[in-house]
DNA sequence: TTATATGGTGACGGACGATTCACAGAGCAT
DNA sequence: ATGCTCTGTGAATCGTCCGTCACCATATAA
């Protein structure tokens, strides 16, 4: 990151560049796409207009440029949780402890991002899909192969793997909406989580309370 | 459900209200609120758009009159799942599947539903969180108790019961997600949810496929 | 100092879409 | 037949944005 090759200039371009994607972020994120002029992101960033469309060439340009940075900065913390060293058990106990600190972190970025990943083409068109659709893919695929190779050394039962990596993103987005839409008196982290997902529900004989 | 008290006139009226109903829920789940006109309905339901508009005051209140039915129809196939007789593993796995079911049956309304429930207040703004919030609440407590009587007669292990609902809803979310979206090869059901939810995971000695 | 480039401005054009309303025609009662 | 009501119509209105562009102001270069 040798940022200081940038000259003054480029660092202020920059700068205001990050100054109209945050309050851009802001916005959408409190009030959906449609629900925010470029008007209201030019006051709010105390740019004007036409100084926006001097950043990003229209508002879905705008829009775009947000979820690409918030999808790759999600995907990146989770792809790397998922390559620390460890077996398959800490493997997906760190996946699962990242995502929770990464969207506890960013819960305006995480709206967007769910709102994206899965209410799916509702809010914006193409180009959208075809880039946070894969990258999400690709995570779910390489959890998926985690499970697998857990499976294949017998230390998970055999369901399908990548079903299982749906089922724990799954509940872990599901703690993490409700957290973030009720946060209710329920609270939870990863152990829960984990626990939830490794441990029998069930008691099949002897009684095992943590 | 005695609708035979009715004239010809007040049929019609109201079989042209669900005309339009249909109509509206179809573009809406697929293309958005916004990205959907008054105009659009009207040409695509063969009415007039002033004729939308003796049925519903505006836009908004035909959206929410739609949502408020898709709620409570997916509200009320839960709610009864949950009342069947049977003991507490046998509601859950009767919930999970008349899940799966209606949202099968109604990928349309599924759409629009879980915009709503989970990407929260980011389409339309009041009224239906108070609504359709309050429903999913209801649904999720009444889950909940279901796992609160099933941990005291021991048949669970002692998690929060209200999480572990969270928890089950989440996997048959993502499932079903998964499902509407990509309906790729992964094939599941609600024996597999079950499954994946209350047999332990890990394998703690012997070998159990199924 | 003057010229030029660059970041920044915000009134304005044009399009679109929600909502209205004056009106048409069908059915029914008188 | 005539008048009244009620469903249905769609052109016209009105407002709201997106995106443009002629134009500042500052700073750097000449």
């Amino acid at each position: 990151m040798k940022n200081t090759r940038l000259s003054r200039k480029e660092r202020e371009y920059l700068r205001h560049r990050q100054e109209i994607l945050k309050v851009a972020l802001k916005l959408f994120s409190e009030k959906g796409f449609h629900n925010v002029s470029m008007h209201e992101i030019a006051t709010s960033s105390e740019f004007a207009v036409g100084t926006l469309y001097k950043f990003f060439s229209n508002k879905e340009a705008l829009y775009r440029a947000l979820m690409i940075d918030v999808s790759k900065a999600f995907h990146s913390s989770l792809m790397v949780a998922l390559t620390t060293s460890g077996n398959e058990p800490e493997k997906i106990r760190a996946c699962v402890e990242a995502k929770i600190k990464v969207f506890m972190e960013n819960s305006d970025s995480v709206r967007l991002y769910l709102a994206e990943t899965r209410a799916a083409s509702f809010n914006i068109k193409a180009g959208l899909d075809t880039d946070i659709k894969v990258r999400y893919e690709e995570f779910l695929e390489k959890l998926a192969r985690v499970f697998e190779s857990g499976i294949k050394k017998r230390l998970f039962k055999s369901f399908d793997p990548y079903l299982l990596a749906v089922a724990l993103d799954g509940i872990a987005n599901a703690f993490l909406f409700q957290h973030i839409e009720y946060s209710n008196a329920h609270t939870f982290d990863a152990d829960l989580i984990v626990n939830i997902f490794f441990q029998q529900i069930y008691k099949e004989g002897e009684t095992r309370d943590e």
